[in-house]
DNA sequence: ATAGCGGGCTGGAGTAACTTCAGGTCAAGG
DNA sequence: CCTTGACCTGAAGTTACTCCAGCCCGCTAT
């Protein structure tokens, strides 16, 4: 697969699946001979994975811990499993933080609406 | 209020609250004569506005712009409701977001829960 | 066959949003 | 009087990208 193939999948942008890989949060990328990434399934489903994570607000310190684990191999899967859990946690956190975030608002524009009301 | 106070109130840091100010996040804090910044009520609930928005993702320059918004006046408070308005949306985003990597994390930990059980 | 694309490559500079640091002021306590 | 703690400033450092200049390669229209 090439790139920019990956980079519509994974949602990454092009330049950061590059640095990605230059600074160890994916495994190397085999090279087709003019030199091009050529990404396996894996490949992309590992970046998409990333992508996720980030998203959600994973800090890459731990990103590049899980990637240590992953190229380690199946041994690793307990430890794995433990940083997804951890992470999963920090989900609900965020969903919380969303909500209590969605509540000032509210509270911000019903006053922003009195004082609208007030004035017509 | 001393800025210790704030930062504990808001969230935000110590640090994070002087850059705010630096860089007219918010309105300039008024000093004692010892050039220590004494918040009112109203500058440290903006704070506490401000770092509600930026947890759950306001970008700055829209941050930049409200404060800007906020400091003009009465005047500004359409256009202040239609971007908290605008943020309660990205707020269901991200929601959404999360909700997606839950599945993904719950698909790669039965994932796990599959290999290591057969290895068991 | 050659000129112009589109897509990919690299190393390096630039950016956003903090964070840390060195060095200094001031008020209060022992 | 000296230290401690909380605060100040300007500047440098950090993270995680993001953008850029300059180059290679294969394709296709002329």
């Amino acid at each position: 697969m090439r790139i920019s193939e990956v980079a519509a999948k994974s949602g990454l942008s092009i330049d950061t699946i590059r640095y990605y890989e230059k600074s160890g949060l994916c495994p190397p990328i085999a090279r087709g001979r003019d030199g091009t990434r050529q990404f396996t399934a894996e490949n992309a489903e590992w970046l998409t994975l990333l992508s996720s994570l980030r998203d959600t607000g994973m800090p890459t310190k731990d990103m590049r811990h899980f990637a240590g684990l992953y190229q380690t191999g199946d041994a690793t899967i307990p430890e794995r499993k433990h940083l997804l859990l951890e992470h999963s946690r920090r989900l609900e956190a965020r969903h919380e933080t969303i909500n209590r975030c969605k509540a000032l608002l509210a509270h911000k524009l019903a006053r922003y609406d009195r004082i609208l009301g007030q004035s017509s």
